[in-house]
DNA sequence: AAATTTTTGAAATTTAATTGACAGCCCGAT
DNA sequence: ATCGGGCTGTCAATTAAATTTCAAAAATTT
């Protein structure tokens, strides 16, 4: 648009902190944020009031209005109660869209508006006690724990290997090659662990690899769709997702999600656990620390 | 009646005005008329400003309040402001358990319901205009692209390789072993576009990596959080991605979730375009049909 | 019309908010 | 590993705001 510094007389105070977010500092965006959060409602108190609420000082808000080109914070206060006059006169319920500069069939508001139906869906019939249940079995490290995925869904079997060998020794990832998984199976028993993520279209490997270790007596915990893959009949436990998008393929954010939940909740079982030195984790990071930065000597 | 104390409570600070005017004194009658006047940016300046204004002292309006019920006028002002608030906050879901079963404080519940925010906070700031142009790109295939994440982003990039692989030529996953990344370096130059994931805590391989491609005139596309990686300085364009969950980690749904959209887009654009015979999936899905069941010959 | 009660505003007091100066801290660079 | 620059919070001084006090003015009653 023409003239931005122009239309800075015009622009509210929201799209100015939105606007010129990049440039500020932590603190500032901090501050900035719970102003987005509930605005103006929570920039209308005192500025001490709004400090403590986004937990910086008060010469960090009055230092961020004066940025904004106020003279203080009183200015800028009755700035936003002139926004209050105009914003309440004209109630247009622009608050049911996500995406707010956005139509409502744009494709972001279409994703997020299915993503919370899917939520709402899948949590609705979710048994609390079944996860807890599976995540005391995550957590408990008598057992050992090995992770696959289908074609799609191999990344969210990565994410969750990724995070439960920080927290638990003894964990698995079994690449999609096939080729080598009778290799794994043959060693599994029934103090195994078997997470599988399989949503539609279900792989037939996928199958044949949960009723081998099933034979075998390895529990096996199940990511699955709302229509439930082959393997439900077998698995001890099962999280069915709704995973209905606006697109040509399904979505895997409520797996994902449900597996931060209980990646979560492991986390605390096992971090309170009294160990013994190192925790598994802080071995982890030691070993980190060795790997890092090996671009150095490239760009050097 | 019963009610008058007791419904004080419910009742807005416009009604009770309204409602007791006639019992009001001469001086507080003309403080009440400027007050609904312009209800209620009126009230929240300072009580000096509001007594000026309405041509009473100051110690009438503190009357005022006071013979409504609230113990002085910065209570008063608060609950004028709470009022403001629920105005125009935002109504979705905030009293909305997503598990019914389960108790508020049940983590699955926390869960759902930071995420929730995470997606209205993102999604309130995110340029669809930005999108659209970032799905633009990476429809192009005149452009190479290039795929990398963090450690923990990792699964990310990984998830996003697996779905453009499929829509698109020429996608290369850089692993996160960044011994390798100098070798890709080298082969690039303004017509690649380069995807990085990364989210606190930022790592220095990758910022390094940015900087390097950033000087040989690559695009940078960027997945950060809301703080923001070093990155965002070079990056062409960038998603914040508010990631906080109760959790000792951050979440990885919104950007998933943004992901999952700019895929979805990005499919159809290419997916309507002409093309000489197969198209790219089409080719893909044929390849796989030869690597499917390796597992038949071992349980066969 | 005088006395009394009520209401009102000026001034003083108390309380809180705001700003400016300084020092520690964190981050990136050398 | 050390150094410098910018960011951030603590503290103190200043300023503004809110409340209380009190006397004058208005309204009401006798």
């Amino acid at each position: 648009m023409w003239g931005d510094k122009l239309s800075e007389g015009i622009m509210s105070i929201k799209e100015q902190l939105q606007n010129r977010f990049d440039e500020l500092t932590r603190a500032e965006k901090q501050l900035t944020q719970l102003l987005l959060q509930n605005y103006p409602a929570s920039g209308l108190g005192s500025i001490t009031d709004l400090a403590k609420r986004s937990r910086v000082s008060t010469p960090t808000v009055a230092r961020l209005v004066q940025k904004l080109g106020y003279t203080g914070f009183p200015q800028f206060q009755s700035v936003l109660r002139a926004e209050v006059g105009a914003e309440l006169s004209n109630p247009i319920d622009k608050y049911n869209k996500w995406a707010e500069h956005a139509p409502d069939e744009h494709i972001l508001n279409r994703f997020a508006d299915s993503v919370s139906k899917n939520v709402r869906q899948t949590f609705s019939r979710l048994q609390t006690e079944e996860f807890d249940e599976v995540c005391a079995l995550l957590a408990n490290t008598d057992h050992r724990l090995t992770i696959v995925g289908g074609r799609i869904s191999r990344s969210l079997a990565d994410y969750m290997f990724t995070h439960m060998q920080v927290i638990r020794p003894r964990v698995t990832h079994m690449t999609s090659n096939s080729n080598a998984w009778p290799h794994y199976l043959l060693d599994m028993n029934k103090d195994d662990i078997l997470v599988i993520f399989d949503v539609r279209r279900y792989e037939n490997d996928l199958r044949r690899l949960a009723e081998m270790a099933h034979e075998r007596g390895v529990k096996i915990i199940l990511f699955t769709d709302q229509w439930g893959s082959p393997i439900s009949k077998i698995a001890a436990h099962k999280f069915s997702c709704h995973i209905e998008v606006p697109s040509a393929w399904d979505s895997s954010i409520v797996p994902m999600l449900i597996l931060e939940a209980l990646i979560a909740k492991c986390k605390k079982r096992i971090g309170i656990k009294p160990g013994a030195g190192l925790t598994h984790w802080q071995a982890c990071l030691t070993v980190r620390a060795y790997s890092e930065s090996s671009l150095r000597a490239f760009s050097g």
